[in-house]
DNA sequence: CTCGCTGTAACCGAAGCTGTTACAGCGAGG
DNA sequence: CCTCGCTGTAACAGCTTCGGTTACAGCGAG
């Protein structure tokens, strides 16, 4: 598959924002954070969309709208957003139902199963190791 | 992302290779592969040119034609492969290039490849923890 | 030389993702 | 109550990938 860049898009949204409420701009529009990203303002609403509905950014309508995050930079992993963003699991079972008078077509898809589950747990506890103030740090300290 | 199953019909493949193997048939051809699985032989012959060319199967053509695995099914892991049939990275960067005026512009790529290459070291550590012969033992097991 | 199987190219339809346009909905401020 | 800016989402186009299929050249044991 293609691989997806939406977990690219969501964590530089929430490092931008994290990086503009510093510098005392807690709300910023869809606009401006694609203006950062350099992509279509409604990528970036479809993103945090995604985003708002785990509560990990909020939105003000009305005049003076936009987008603010939820909670403290550091109190948000990378974890929480590939959980926010990410839709279907890592690696799919077969399309067509195995052959199940072979052993192996009978046992496979529940051994697969479990394993693919160690997986992607294995995953997102790696993810959670770094939140979005780490991101934020090594992006501002790049040569 | 679409999910793959890519590393699904591999490993059944592999499974099904070292069952019969094991029960004094070494060689099948992509066509008793695919009886297994149920699938297009071609779809086979395709996946398992991936795992030969990694080493993992050897193919011998001519009459009496098929596949075999080129090690013990407990020297295979899935993270061996995952290395084989699996194509693109697990997660892109930017389609386009970010505003490098801005400060997380300019610094989130470099930040966000070493932070996805510690990711894919995980999953393929993990991955590693598991065999081929340990997933014929689950997949046999079963209810 | 024959025959069975491999290896690969070409093509199809379905699905997903990015990107774009368009428009209804909301709410603060006047 | 109206205006105005921004959100939220639908609809669509273009591209890519994947699974699936057909077709055919290549190989080698017998």
């Amino acid at each position: 598959m293609a691989a997806n860049s939406r977990l690219t898009i969501a964590v530089h949204a929430l490092a931008w924002l994290a990086l503009a409420h510093r510098r005392g701009r807690p709300v910023l529009t869809s606009d401006e954070v694609a203006a950062s990203i350099n992509i279509n303002p409604v990528i970036v609403r479809r993103s945090l969309g995604d985003l708002r509905r785990a509560s990990l950014v909020e939105v003000r309508h009305g005049t003076g709208a936009g987008w603010s995050l939820g909670r403290e930079p550091s109190a948000i992993t990378l974890s929480d957003v590939y959980d926010a963003v990410e839709g279907p699991p890592l690696f799919a079972l077969h399309h067509t139902e195995p052959n199940l008078e072979c052993p192996v077509g009978y046992g496979i898809r529940p051994a697969l199963t479990g394993i693919y589950g160690d997986v992607e747990s294995s995953l997102r506890a790696e993810l959670a190791r770094t939140s979005i103030a780490d991101v934020l740090h090594r992006s501002l300290e790049a040569p």
